[in-house]
DNA sequence: TTGAGTGCAAAGTGTTTGCATGATC
DNA sequence: GATCATGCAAACACTTTGCACTCAA
Protein backbone atom coordinates (compact mmCIF):
# COMPACT_ATOMS: atom_id res chain seq x y z
CA UNK A 1 0.00 0.00 0.00
CA UNK A 2 2.46 2.73 -1.10
CA UNK A 3 -0.49 4.94 -2.07
CA UNK A 4 -0.64 8.88 -2.16
CA UNK A 5 -3.29 10.99 -1.36
CA UNK A 6 -3.97 14.03 -1.95
CA UNK A 7 -5.14 16.53 0.46
CA UNK A 8 -5.95 19.80 0.58
CA UNK A 9 -4.08 22.05 -1.85
CA UNK A 10 -1.51 19.73 -3.15
CA UNK A 11 0.17 18.29 -0.16
CA UNK A 12 0.89 14.50 -0.36
CA UNK A 13 1.24 12.61 2.01
CA UNK A 14 2.40 8.74 2.27
CA UNK A 15 0.22 6.21 3.82
CA UNK A 16 1.82 3.82 5.92
CA UNK A 17 1.37 0.08 6.46
CA UNK A 18 0.77 -0.68 9.65
CA UNK A 19 0.56 -3.90 11.39
CA UNK A 20 -3.51 -3.02 11.86
CA UNK A 21 -4.23 -2.38 7.81
CA UNK A 22 -2.40 -5.56 6.92
CA UNK A 23 -4.52 -7.28 9.17
CA UNK A 24 -7.80 -5.83 7.49
CA UNK A 25 -6.05 -6.25 4.28
CA UNK A 26 -5.52 -9.93 4.78
CA UNK A 27 -8.72 -10.55 5.72
CA UNK A 28 -10.50 -9.10 3.33
CA UNK A 29 -8.83 -10.91 1.15
CA UNK A 30 -8.92 -14.19 2.70
CA UNK A 31 -13.02 -12.82 3.01
CA UNK A 32 -15.12 -14.02 0.15
CA UNK A 33 -18.44 -13.80 1.79
CA UNK A 34 -19.00 -9.89 1.18
CA UNK A 35 -18.55 -9.01 4.86
CA UNK A 36 -19.79 -6.04 6.38
CA UNK A 37 -17.53 -3.65 8.49
CA UNK A 38 -18.70 -5.13 11.58
CA UNK A 39 -17.53 -8.83 10.40
CA UNK A 40 -14.34 -7.45 9.46
CA UNK A 41 -13.73 -6.04 12.79
CA UNK A 42 -14.44 -9.38 14.10
CA UNK A 43 -12.17 -11.37 12.28
CA UNK A 44 -9.54 -8.41 12.69
CA UNK A 45 -10.19 -8.71 16.19
CA UNK A 46 -9.14 -12.74 16.09
CA UNK A 47 -5.41 -11.92 14.52
CA UNK A 48 -5.00 -8.58 16.48
CA UNK A 49 -6.95 -8.70 19.93
CA UNK A 50 -6.15 -5.02 20.66
CA UNK A 51 -7.29 -3.60 17.53
CA UNK A 52 -10.20 -0.47 17.62
CA UNK A 53 -12.92 0.02 15.74
CA UNK A 54 -12.54 2.92 14.54
CA UNK A 55 -9.02 1.33 13.19
CA UNK A 56 -10.66 -0.50 11.47
CA UNK A 57 -13.73 1.52 9.95
CA UNK A 58 -11.03 4.07 8.89
CA UNK A 59 -8.71 1.31 7.23
CA UNK A 60 -11.95 0.42 5.57
CA UNK A 61 -12.62 3.89 3.93
CA UNK A 62 -9.16 4.18 3.23
CA UNK A 63 -8.96 0.83 1.13
CA UNK A 64 -12.10 2.02 -0.84
CA UNK A 65 -10.84 5.55 -1.65
CA UNK A 66 -7.88 4.41 -3.18
CA UNK A 67 -9.33 1.40 -4.85
CA UNK A 68 -8.03 -1.50 -2.73
CA UNK A 69 -11.95 -2.69 -2.20
CA UNK A 70 -15.08 -1.79 -3.38
CA UNK A 71 -17.76 -0.75 -1.10
CA UNK A 72 -21.29 -2.47 -1.82
CA UNK A 73 -25.02 -1.89 -0.85
CA UNK A 74 -26.71 -5.32 -1.58
CA UNK A 75 -29.53 -4.50 0.00
CA UNK A 76 -29.83 -7.36 2.32
CA UNK A 77 -30.02 -7.51 5.52
CA UNK A 78 -28.58 -6.23 7.89
CA UNK A 79 -28.59 -2.97 5.97
CA UNK A 80 -24.86 -2.29 6.18
CA UNK A 81 -22.11 -1.26 3.37
CA UNK A 82 -20.70 -4.84 2.40
CA UNK A 83 -16.77 -4.88 1.64
CA UNK A 84 -15.07 -6.70 -1.14
CA UNK A 85 -11.10 -6.90 -1.88
CA UNK A 86 -12.51 -8.39 -5.51
CA UNK A 87 -12.15 -4.62 -7.22
CA UNK A 88 -12.83 -6.48 -11.13
CA UNK A 89 -16.33 -5.58 -12.00
CA UNK A 90 -18.44 -8.61 -11.18
CA UNK A 91 -22.51 -8.42 -10.30
CA UNK A 92 -24.18 -10.23 -7.06
CA UNK A 93 -26.25 -12.62 -6.65
CA UNK A 94 -28.09 -12.21 -3.09
CA UNK A 95 -30.34 -14.67 -1.32
CA UNK A 96 -33.42 -13.07 0.21
CA UNK A 97 -33.92 -15.23 2.52
CA UNK A 98 -30.48 -15.95 4.46
CA UNK A 99 -28.58 -12.75 2.62
CA UNK A 100 -25.69 -15.07 1.18
CA UNK A 101 -24.37 -13.05 -1.77
CA UNK A 102 -22.49 -15.34 -4.64
CA UNK A 103 -20.83 -13.06 -7.44
CA UNK A 104 -21.95 -13.21 -11.39
CA UNK A 105 -20.58 -11.78 -14.06
CA UNK A 106 -23.36 -10.42 -16.55
CA UNK A 107 -21.69 -7.55 -18.19
CA UNK A 108 -24.08 -5.24 -20.23
CA UNK A 109 -22.89 -4.66 -23.67
CA UNK A 110 -20.94 -1.42 -24.38
CA UNK A 111 -23.58 -0.70 -26.71
CA UNK A 112 -26.41 -0.29 -24.29
CA UNK A 113 -24.22 1.78 -22.06
CA UNK A 114 -23.52 4.14 -25.11
CA UNK A 115 -27.00 4.51 -25.74
CA UNK A 116 -28.28 5.16 -22.01
CA UNK A 117 -25.62 7.65 -21.71
CA UNK A 118 -26.50 9.24 -24.86
CA UNK A 119 -30.04 9.31 -24.20
CA UNK A 120 -29.99 10.45 -20.77
CA UNK A 121 -26.44 13.24 -21.02
CA UNK A 122 -25.16 10.91 -17.84
CA UNK A 123 -21.51 9.97 -17.92
CA UNK A 124 -21.46 6.54 -17.24
CA UNK A 125 -18.73 5.47 -15.20
CA UNK A 126 -20.16 2.21 -13.90
CA UNK A 127 -22.96 -0.12 -12.96
CA UNK A 128 -24.14 -2.58 -10.06
CA UNK A 129 -25.97 -5.17 -10.40
CA UNK A 130 -27.56 -7.47 -7.94
CA UNK A 131 -29.89 -10.25 -8.53
CA UNK A 132 -32.20 -11.08 -6.01
CA UNK A 133 -33.80 -14.08 -4.64
CA UNK A 134 -33.48 -17.83 -2.95
CA UNK A 135 -30.65 -20.03 -2.82
CA UNK A 136 -30.50 -23.29 -3.22
CA UNK A 137 -30.09 -24.26 0.69
CA UNK A 138 -33.26 -21.81 1.21
CA UNK A 139 -35.27 -23.17 -1.47
CA UNK A 140 -34.78 -26.89 0.17
CA UNK A 141 -35.69 -25.59 3.38
CA UNK A 142 -39.08 -26.19 5.09
CA UNK A 143 -40.98 -21.80 4.00
CA UNK B 1 -55.26 0.79 1.11
CA UNK B 2 -58.03 -1.69 2.09
CA UNK B 3 -54.88 -4.40 2.77
CA UNK B 4 -54.99 -7.93 4.65
CA UNK B 5 -52.01 -9.21 6.28
CA UNK B 6 -51.44 -12.10 8.23
CA UNK B 7 -50.15 -12.15 11.44
CA UNK B 8 -49.09 -15.61 13.42
CA UNK B 9 -50.97 -18.60 12.26
CA UNK B 10 -53.95 -17.05 10.10
CA UNK B 11 -55.02 -14.29 11.96
CA UNK B 12 -56.33 -11.64 9.29
CA UNK B 13 -55.92 -7.79 10.51
CA UNK B 14 -57.43 -5.00 8.53
CA UNK B 15 -55.48 -2.35 8.22
CA UNK B 16 -56.99 1.47 8.68
CA UNK B 17 -55.98 4.45 6.06
CA UNK B 18 -55.59 6.95 8.73
CA UNK B 19 -54.57 10.84 8.16
CA UNK B 20 -50.81 9.84 9.12
CA UNK B 21 -50.66 6.95 6.70
CA UNK B 22 -52.62 8.78 3.97
CA UNK B 23 -50.19 11.93 3.93
CA UNK B 24 -47.09 9.73 4.01
CA UNK B 25 -48.75 7.58 0.53
CA UNK B 26 -49.31 11.06 -0.52
CA UNK B 27 -45.96 12.34 0.06
CA UNK B 28 -44.36 9.67 -1.83
CA UNK B 29 -46.72 9.50 -4.79
CA UNK B 30 -46.19 13.50 -5.39
CA UNK B 31 -42.15 12.74 -4.90
CA UNK B 32 -40.19 11.40 -7.42
CA UNK B 33 -36.90 12.49 -6.17
CA UNK B 34 -36.61 8.85 -4.57
CA UNK B 35 -36.47 10.16 -1.22
CA UNK B 36 -35.07 8.80 2.28
CA UNK B 37 -37.31 7.59 5.08
CA UNK B 38 -35.59 10.81 6.94
CA UNK B 39 -37.05 13.15 3.72
CA UNK B 40 -40.58 11.89 3.62
CA UNK B 41 -41.07 12.48 7.65
CA UNK B 42 -39.92 16.23 6.93
CA UNK B 43 -42.09 16.54 3.96
CA UNK B 44 -45.09 14.68 6.19
CA UNK B 45 -45.11 17.03 9.11
CA UNK B 46 -45.22 19.95 6.39
CA UNK B 47 -48.95 18.77 6.06
CA UNK B 48 -49.22 17.03 9.24
CA UNK B 49 -47.01 19.40 11.80
CA UNK B 50 -47.75 16.71 14.83
CA UNK B 51 -47.01 13.55 13.42
CA UNK B 52 -44.44 11.33 14.55
CA UNK B 53 -40.95 9.82 13.37
CA UNK B 54 -41.90 6.31 14.28
CA UNK B 55 -45.41 6.43 12.77
CA UNK B 56 -43.64 7.38 9.07
CA UNK B 57 -41.48 5.05 9.31
CA UNK B 58 -43.56 1.87 10.41
CA UNK B 59 -46.09 3.17 7.42
CA UNK B 60 -43.48 3.21 4.72
CA UNK B 61 -42.33 -0.54 6.07
CA UNK B 62 -45.94 -1.22 6.04
CA UNK B 63 -46.20 0.29 2.36
CA UNK B 64 -43.11 -1.84 1.37
CA UNK B 65 -44.61 -5.08 2.65
CA UNK B 66 -47.76 -4.55 1.38
CA UNK B 67 -45.96 -3.93 -2.47
CA UNK B 68 -47.39 -0.36 -2.48
CA UNK B 69 -43.48 1.21 -2.43
CA UNK B 70 -39.93 -0.24 -3.03
CA UNK B 71 -37.76 0.40 -0.80
CA UNK B 72 -33.92 1.36 -2.59
CA UNK B 73 -30.57 1.17 -2.16
CA UNK B 74 -28.71 3.34 -4.04
CA UNK B 75 -25.94 3.45 -2.10
CA UNK B 76 -25.39 7.11 -2.79
CA UNK B 77 -24.86 9.64 -0.19
CA UNK B 78 -26.32 9.40 2.60
CA UNK B 79 -26.70 5.71 2.66
CA UNK B 80 -29.66 5.56 3.62
CA UNK B 81 -32.57 3.55 2.54
CA UNK B 82 -34.61 5.54 -0.24
CA UNK B 83 -38.25 5.08 -1.32
CA UNK B 84 -40.48 5.15 -4.21
CA UNK B 85 -43.66 4.55 -5.19
CA UNK B 86 -43.10 3.78 -8.47
CA UNK B 87 -43.33 0.27 -8.35
CA UNK B 88 -42.98 -0.90 -12.07
CA UNK B 89 -39.81 -2.82 -12.12
CA UNK B 90 -36.66 -0.07 -13.74
CA UNK B 91 -33.32 0.69 -12.86
CA UNK B 92 -32.27 3.67 -11.69
CA UNK B 93 -29.01 6.44 -12.79
CA UNK B 94 -27.42 7.94 -9.76
CA UNK B 95 -24.84 11.39 -9.87
CA UNK B 96 -22.21 10.41 -7.84
CA UNK B 97 -21.53 13.90 -7.64
CA UNK B 98 -25.20 15.17 -6.33
CA UNK B 99 -26.70 12.31 -5.48
CA UNK B 100 -29.84 12.47 -8.09
CA UNK B 101 -31.17 9.49 -9.05
CA UNK B 102 -33.21 9.49 -12.42
CA UNK B 103 -35.40 6.76 -13.69
CA UNK B 104 -34.58 4.16 -16.58
CA UNK B 105 -35.40 0.76 -17.49
CA UNK B 106 -32.77 -1.26 -19.60
CA UNK B 107 -34.61 -4.59 -18.88
CA UNK B 108 -32.26 -7.93 -19.12
CA UNK B 109 -34.00 -10.59 -21.55
CA UNK B 110 -35.58 -13.66 -19.92
CA UNK B 111 -32.74 -15.55 -21.66
CA UNK B 112 -29.86 -14.72 -19.60
CA UNK B 113 -32.25 -14.45 -16.51
CA UNK B 114 -33.27 -18.00 -16.76
CA UNK B 115 -29.71 -19.14 -18.11
CA UNK B 116 -28.45 -17.04 -14.63
CA UNK B 117 -31.03 -19.11 -12.37
CA UNK B 118 -29.85 -22.95 -14.25
CA UNK B 119 -26.16 -21.96 -13.19
CA UNK B 120 -26.56 -21.19 -10.12
CA UNK B 121 -29.42 -22.62 -8.81
CA UNK B 122 -30.98 -19.26 -7.42
CA UNK B 123 -34.95 -18.79 -7.72
CA UNK B 124 -34.51 -15.50 -9.11
CA UNK B 125 -37.39 -13.19 -8.24
CA UNK B 126 -36.22 -9.85 -9.52
CA UNK B 127 -32.91 -7.33 -10.37
CA UNK B 128 -31.81 -3.92 -9.33
CA UNK B 129 -29.93 -2.85 -12.18
CA UNK B 130 -28.15 1.31 -11.01
CA UNK B 131 -25.76 3.05 -13.08
CA UNK B 132 -23.51 5.10 -12.10
CA UNK B 133 -22.11 8.35 -13.46
CA UNK B 134 -21.92 12.13 -13.43
CA UNK B 135 -25.55 14.49 -14.30
CA UNK B 136 -25.41 16.65 -17.04
CA UNK B 137 -25.12 19.58 -14.62
CA UNK B 138 -22.33 18.15 -12.48
CA UNK B 139 -20.25 17.69 -15.71
CA UNK B 140 -20.61 21.10 -16.61
CA UNK B 141 -19.74 22.08 -13.36
CA UNK B 142 -15.80 23.33 -12.53
CA UNK B 143 -13.77 20.36 -11.68
C1' DT C 1 -64.73 -2.53 24.53
C1' DT C 2 -61.40 -4.36 21.80
C1' DG C 3 -57.52 -3.84 19.20
C1' DA C 4 -55.39 -0.98 15.56
C1' DG C 5 -52.87 3.21 15.41
C1' DT C 6 -50.46 7.10 17.44
C1' DG C 7 -46.78 10.05 19.72
C1' DC C 8 -43.20 10.17 22.69
C1' DA C 9 -38.98 8.83 24.48
C1' DA C 10 -35.69 5.35 25.10
C1' DA C 11 -33.00 1.94 23.17
C1' DG C 12 -30.59 -0.10 19.14
C1' DT C 13 -27.45 -0.23 15.17
C1' DG C 14 -23.84 1.04 12.52
C1' DT C 15 -20.45 4.50 11.81
C1' DT C 16 -17.68 8.74 12.60
C1' DT C 17 -15.08 12.04 15.29
C1' DG C 18 -12.15 14.28 19.04
C1' DC C 19 -8.36 13.70 21.48
C1' DA C 20 -4.39 12.07 24.02
C1' DT C 21 -0.98 8.56 23.37
C1' DG C 22 2.28 6.15 20.64
C1' DA C 23 4.98 4.88 16.45
C1' DT C 24 7.72 6.42 12.27
C1' DC C 25 10.05 9.05 9.22
C1' DG D 1 10.08 16.71 16.38
C1' DA D 2 6.63 16.77 12.84
C1' DT D 3 3.43 13.86 11.01
C1' DC D 4 0.87 9.79 10.73
C1' DA D 5 -1.73 6.26 13.10
C1' DT D 6 -3.87 4.16 17.04
C1' DG D 7 -7.33 3.16 20.84
C1' DC D 8 -10.78 4.78 23.52
C1' DA D 9 -15.00 6.92 24.32
C1' DA D 10 -18.27 10.09 23.07
C1' DA D 11 -21.00 11.71 19.49
C1' DC D 12 -23.71 10.89 15.56
C1' DA D 13 -27.38 9.58 12.15
C1' DC D 14 -30.83 6.63 11.21
C1' DT D 15 -34.23 3.35 12.66
C1' DT D 16 -36.85 0.37 15.86
C1' DT D 17 -39.18 -0.64 20.13
C1' DG D 18 -41.95 -0.15 24.54
C1' DC D 19 -45.65 1.87 26.38
C1' DA D 20 -49.61 4.54 27.65
C1' DC D 21 -53.17 6.89 25.28
C1' DT D 22 -56.63 7.59 21.56
C1' DC D 23 -59.93 6.44 18.42
C1' DA D 24 -62.76 4.04 15.37
C1' DA D 25 -65.33 -0.32 14.37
Amino acid sequence: MSLIRERGVSVATTLRLTPQRRAVLEVLRDSHDHPTATDVYDRVRTRLPGVGAATVYRTLSLLVETGAALELSLGAEPSAARFDANTTRHDHLVCESCGVAVDVDLPLSRRRLADLADHTGFAISTYDLQFRGRCPACQHRKD
